[in-house]
DNA sequence: GTATATTTGTGTATAAATAACACATAAATT
DNA sequence: AATTTATGTGTTATTTATACACAAATATAC
């Protein structure tokens, strides 16, 4: 019971997760420069300060180890277990975040890089107790996207139809009717037809571009009407 | 960077919850003996130990605290505001937890005792941010109900069915079709007729007392089957 | 510049799930 | 014996989800 005896740190950790139609689902990655684990990649993370509050230090370390343009946070758990830290006791509060692709900066190609963005297929091996957050983070995700809007997050402002699908078939792991998709999401009345088309970018129907309409969700959440795909 | 710099201290607090269908669903609180906030109501919880996982240090306190035998334990949030508690930073990782019946003891009617049972609808005034803390668990119980099997780890472990339609009521907050909702909850096939029925308690059809088959559930849940009432 | 390939855009019919609803039965109580 | 109280059960209507195919707009190939 007494506090003065404790010798436990702190820490946070953060999945921050990134998408492109193209590529799929990915996640950033930094290149430990210190030991232990010197070298090895692992999630983005670092202690708390004293004074920070616990998004406060989450988005610090975002900031001085990737200068990556956080756009949603959500605490998702908090690891605690006595050895999963070789320097001793630490505990981590873990977060997973989401960033536009315009954040999303090229894959880095080698190991001279020191953050860098993995295809979420093609990880490589990472430092502590990391892939058992980073698993959890990804069941995180695939779960909330069809209860909570968090799939905008990761698309352009505006985008075309096709992307909010195919970033749902990225996720699910599973084929959706087009169509019924789109019923079933317009139903929701919070997306907008922009009027603007697609630049285009390849063969085919030039796409209209929606946008999500966030305090349109709000008004609806409060009435209690629920987001659901 | 440098953790030997950090003072924070790192705690857990259990939200407890029992449910009788006679009183509805209520919380465990103890009653504080030392400053801060002598004499109030809080959630019970400590300072957790060196070598020690989280979930050993919530098992140990709610057994030194309030000697409950809990039967289903799990992470809820992690409050970690610099100012939440005056003595200094503490960072609570906090869980809920659900008890059966058997071990919900008579409500407290007095001040002096020191561990006591209140019905969620007549909560005291709670010490630190644990009125946040309650708040957030009981939504998280609420919405869990609908798609976790948690509900029988509420109920005694021989129930008849009126018992368990009472208790999604009471957690949702509103009537549901008795028909209705065991026609859903049997085509589950996670529930089983013990053949027994109830020792009569009142007047009325005496009642077939069901059990739920946890690893049934574990069973349909590999083969994707999801719990969903 | 015409034909072909590619992507977007849209509606209807069928199946499945949910919601609404009432009366008989077994016991306790009067 | 009559009444009260709680349990037990099935059908129909409504809503929601699923399956499915062809036309339109542009780029590309010839």
């Amino acid at each position: 019971m007494n506090p003065s005896r404790q010798h436990i740190q702190i820490a946070v950790d953060a999945v921050v997760f990134g998408y492109r139609s193209a590529s799929g689902l990915s996640v950033l990655l930094i290149r430990r420069r210190f030991a232990p684990h010197a070298g090895a990649w692992a999630l983005p993370g670092g202690f708390v300060r004293d004074h920070e509050s616990l998004e406060e230090a989450v988005s610090r370390e975002l900031e001085e180890e990737t200068g990556v343009n956080i756009r949603y946070l959500e605490q998702l758990y908090t690891f605690g277990d006595a050895d999963r830290d070789p320097r001793g006791r630490v505990v981590s509060v873990t977060y997973f975040a989401l960033v536009k692709p315009e954040n999303l900066r090229i894959f880095a190609d080698s190991d001279a890089e020191e953050t860098a963005w993995f295809d979420i297929q093609k990880l490589p091996e990472l430092a502590f107790d990391h892939p058992r957050i980073l698993k959890t983070a990804i069941e995180r995700i695939r779960n909330k996207i069809s209860y909570e809007p968090i799939g905008f997050e990761l698309l352009e402002e505006k985008f075309p139809f096709a992307d909010l699908h195919t970033l749902y078939e990225t996720l699910r792991g599973a084929p959706i009717d087009r169509r019924n998709f789109k019923k079933k999401m317009m139903s929701l009345q919070i997306l907008e037809e922009s009027g603007e088309r697609r630049k285009q970018a390849g063969s085919g129907r030039p796409a209209a571009l929606y946008q999500f309409n966030k305090e349109k969700y709000f008004q609806l959440k409060e009435k209690g009407i629920v987001f659901e795909v």
